[in-house]
DNA sequence: CTGTTAGCGCCTTCAG
DNA sequence: CTGAAGGCGCTAACAG
């Protein structure tokens, strides 16, 4: 591979001429930035980029934790999240690594920092935090690194948050069904007890049906299928509609009232291609899950040129799922 | 955060000293090493990665390339690669990167080569590589990096194959459908086609069929749900029993059948989750996507050591599952 | 506008 | 067994 040094003499310049032009510093006359240029490409040359990472003082990398298997996921939102953030980060050139959550739940503060700062990271994005993440909290808190967390509403200097509004998207798709199924009596499969996202989810369901003056009842479905079946297998017969935290519940819900042959209407939340496979046409919030993983990492830029944290609030759309509309 | 130098002043060392012990030199006295170990641990001190990797002759980075979205995968066979990866490689200490195909399909092969050498990585380890992929085939055959290969059938000198023999998984499944509805007449609804995994699939059944004098009629369907779909209602009804090269395929098989109302047995190909869906019990192989992911990881480890490239064949198994026997 | 010169933080011969 | 010194490839003042 060629350094930096053999496209210098390549160009009859001095290293930190090249340096100027591929760092894209003002003052290089066009003529040695040309020539330069030549020598570059005659040479296929490529800065290291660790070396490059050591030398300057450029921002560190961004390290991307990811909560596996812990929302309504099946792996689909991760994925999303994965690649919308690598992608994005390519673009703006900023080095990633990639963590999950496993490796590091059983280490401590201290460690959990020490390593990644060993890997020169600076900024985190956070897929999935939730109040039971201990660990992880306290790193945010720390304020160690610039972190953007998205499903999270944390906020503070050096923090941002990047989510779809939960309240106002449960609200709609609550919203959506009463106009079309007018039911009197709501059930309601909620989220994990310590999520972020399903305490705003259910805010939201419970202002609905008070202001609907609607009868609701909520029960705890982790985000689980099974658990959503069990529900509705029991109860599901003494409500007129059930709407859920996540898609898995709604494809759960829908299992149990298929087996019961009655009809409820349901609906979900996530818009995961799952839900395709529910056997019949359904509501739900989409969430594009790959944009807000870029616009997270975008975020991570801006606080990482020293820009303060925010709130960052991304739209959602309401849907109907129809058998298959999402499979190829 | 300390560095090296304030180890070596706390210890009342040399610098060189604690670089030794870092790096597990033999001759260093016990006593010494007890001393730079304490004030490793009282400063919390943690080599800088990037200036190890800089400084030393230690093996690059890995590349893990991901062909998202092309299997039969649905997004979980591609993230159980990349956590399986991913956590191998830390586990061995490797530095990895993680990158989409779709982030190298329009580029030239100097470009991409140029760019991973820049990221210092000396190592690919490729999943879901198919014939189609023409650029990081070449990549591949350059022989600029040592890589593996999951799912395609590339060795020499420096490149390594790591897969479950295809060929012999299916024809167990297929042997095992056999054993219990006794089938005349099977329709095989093959993969995409240049996949290395497809033909050797088709093979398989092809000489299975041959061998039990059974009629087969193969069909293309792409792992497209869809598409089995739509085969399985045209002439679905004409076969005693249909054999899919992926889980996705069986699905849409089985949703046509259910729709045709007539039973016929089904059997799929990889164990993913969604088959908890497909509304019966069905016949699959089951490949252990982590598995194959870390053994590939440590496969790159062993070329990055200059061992020479090999086929690493993994075990696969033959399972029925149930409705949500994997979904929790 | 261009070149010279220190480092970045660590590893690694090579003397002692 | 330990320490001093050079260098990995590049960037960033600072001179000129």
């Amino acid at each position: 591979m060629a350094g930096i040094k053999d496209v210098a003499r390549e160009a009859g310049v001095a290293v930190s001429t090249v340096s100027k032009v591929l760092n894209n510093y003002p003052n290089v006359s066009k003529e040695t930035k040309d020539k330069v240029n030549k020598a570059i490409k005659k040479l296929d040359f490529m800065p290291n980029a660790v070396a490059a990472a050591l030398s300057s003082k450029q921002p560190g990398r961004v390290a991307i934790l990811i909560n596996q298997m812990t929302n309504a996921s099946i792996d689909e939102v991760d994925m999303q999240y994965l690649s919308g953030a690598i992608l994005k980060a390519r673009e703006k050139k900023l080095d990633v690594i990639t963590l999950f959550f496993s490796m590091l739940g059983d280490k401590s503060l201290k460690e959990i920092t020490a390593y990644l700062k060993s890997q020169n990271v600076e900024a985190l994005v956070i897929f999935g935090l939730s109040k039971d993440d201990k660990v992880i909290m306290k790193l945010v808190e720390s304020g160690e690194f610039k972190t953007v967390c998205v499903d999270a509403p944390l906020v503070s200097d050096n923090t941002s948050c990047v989510w779809v509004d939960q309240y106002e998207a449960q609200y709609d798709v609550a919203e959506a069904l009463y106009k079309m199924n007018k039911p009197k009596k709501i059930l309601y499969l909620s989220g994990k007890k310590n999520s972020f996202v399903c305490e705003k989810r259910l805010q939201a369901v419970k202002d609905f049906c008070k202001k609907k003056k609607l009868t609701l009842k909520v029960e705890q479905a982790d985000f689980s299928e099974k658990k959503a079946r069990e529900i509705v297998l029991k109860i599901g017969a003494d409500y007129d509609a059930v709407i859920c935290a996540s898609d898995l519940c709604a494809i759960g819900a829908m299992m149990a009232l298929t087996k019961m042959d009655i009809f409820r209407p349901v609906c979900g939340f996530d818009g995961i291609s799952l839900m395709g496979y529910a056997g019949r046409q359904m509501t739900t919030v989409k969430q594009d899950f790959t944009e807000i993983a870029m616009t997270a990492v975008e975020e991570a830029e801006r606080l990482l040129l020293g820009e303060a944290g925010r709130e960052v609030i991304l739209p959602h759309k309401v849907v109907r799922i129809e058998y298959l509309d999402v499979i190829h």
